[in-house]
DNA sequence: GCTTGACCTTGCCGCAACGTCAACGTCTTC
DNA sequence: GAAGACGTTGACGTTGCGGCAAGGTCAAGC
């Protein structure tokens, strides 16, 4: 047989066969005198099973491996192995396609641009009733990517009490009220007094389940001081009080 | 924020932030003066979107086309097409675990080197009384083959055939006997005697059911010429008037 | 004898999503 | 002033081939 033949015999392409020369996983038969290979029927027999162990889900490495070690002892021991793995991401892929049904279930009208999380998602959807300001957004993206910077049992206890409060109607009015007083600052100075009362309304729209560990937080992190230099200068300073305010409270 | 605390703020590498940038997936920073890319908030916030997608299981060329589609119209599409793909896959991955375990429980002494499909390893490890005779050991390798080669119907009706005839005491001592009878032909001539009477018992060991197609089938075939290739003058002398008995008898 | 088309040869680039050097500059700290 | 932890660009490695380039070979038809 010539490669060509070969392949359609046994169901692959020439390319895959060249392949399997170049890895040593079947041996280089004979040449032609014109320098065509000649293989006869072990070739299509080994080529055979090489096919029907990638078609398990095997590596070429693990299928030279079987075809090295002789007996089927080792054999064994590779497909019990493939086996767990192919169980591994069975489970990845449900779990996958777990969140992204909430997603697309939740999918009437997400109120943040791009997809949360999909617990988030399903919150936010849930509860349309926050404004569209412009503070209320940038607080909708500082949950989300909060939501993914934080260690999971926070982010539970974060997604949990944020439930809560999106199902209460006198919160989301008094949320509302906050992103205004925020969003007034934009122009102003951060000497202005209207900092002072900014801070207390936004301090008061936090529940003490919300925010537990604010009294570990480095002022001098990283992201805080991106966060603050992404903010008008009075809007920071607001922010920075409500910090201090908070800490102090919990302790 | 450098590239580093950004990395470690959102959960990836700086290798992964570089990538992205590389993509277009992530606008490049402003840069320090000492050529240090310089991060906002804003950075942290697509980045964290990047990485929601990915973990879903989009591809980078995907979540760039969900970024730049603003709206997030494009995203339930997009999501509706990832979960059908993942279905696909899970759907995948759930039939090759059967075949896995098939081929796991009939573990005990599968009498064919290397693994065949799981249906012949189920039935060859069902009724091991086939003689171990070079013959028999190049018949299971045929049939392991032709297994790969054949069109799904045919392939079906082998199967079957050959468990009916497995499951069938007599047949299989039928075909240990004439195992025996082309196992002498080794060394002989093609005009041996024994090569019709072997061809014969040959003939008569396959039930019609068995290879239907045997009018079908091309003598020049190159598969066929190298199964020849690979026996004895008077082996494949008596294949060759095996198949020309059958094709008439079946006429 | 010529062309045409189907086959064969080797070799190298490309893919997806980064990991992992390499070779070097920069900043902080003891 | 030297170490160690950061940053920079650049390039190669991974998996299982697909696809192309730039030819050589062979059988068939004119």
């Amino acid at each position: 047989m010539r490669i060509g033949e070969l392949a359609v015999a046994v169901g692959v392409t020439t390319r895959a066969v060249r392949h399997y020369h170049q890895l040593g996983l079947l041996p280089e038969p004979e040449r032609r005198a014109n320098g065509y290979r000649e293989y006869g029927l072990r070739h299509a027999v080994v080529l055979a099973r090489i096919r029907r162990l990638t078609e398990l889900g095997l590596g070429l490495a693990e299928v030279r491996d079987v075809l090295a070690d002789e007996a089927g002892k080792d054999l064994v021991e590779v497909l019990t192995e493939l086996d767990e793995d192919l169980a591994r991401q069975e489970e990845a892929i449900r779990e996958r396609r777990g969140r992204l049904r909430i997603l697309l279930e939740a999918e009437g009208g997400l109120p943040v641009e791009g997809p949360v999380s999909p617990e988030l998602a399903a919150l936010f959807a849930g509860s349309a009733q926050l404004s569209d300001s412009p503070m209320a957004a940038k607080d909708r993206e500082i949950m989300a990517f909060l939501e993914t910077a934080m260690p999971d049992e926070a982010r539970e206890q974060l997604v949990s009490s944020l439930g809560e409060a999106l199902g209460n109607p006198e919160a989301v009015a008094q949320a509302n009220e906050t992103y205004a007083l925020l969003d007034a600052l934009a122009e102003a100075e951060p000497d202005d007094p209207r900092v002072a009362e900014a801070a207390r309304a936004l301090a008061d729209c936090i529940p003490p389940g919300l925010f537990p560990e604010v009294g570990d937080l480095d002022h001098d992190d990283s992201v805080l001081r991106a966060f603050y230099a992404d903010l008008a200068p009075a809007q920071a300073e607001a922010i920075r009080r409500t910090l201090r305010l908070l800490t102090e409270e919990r302790r």
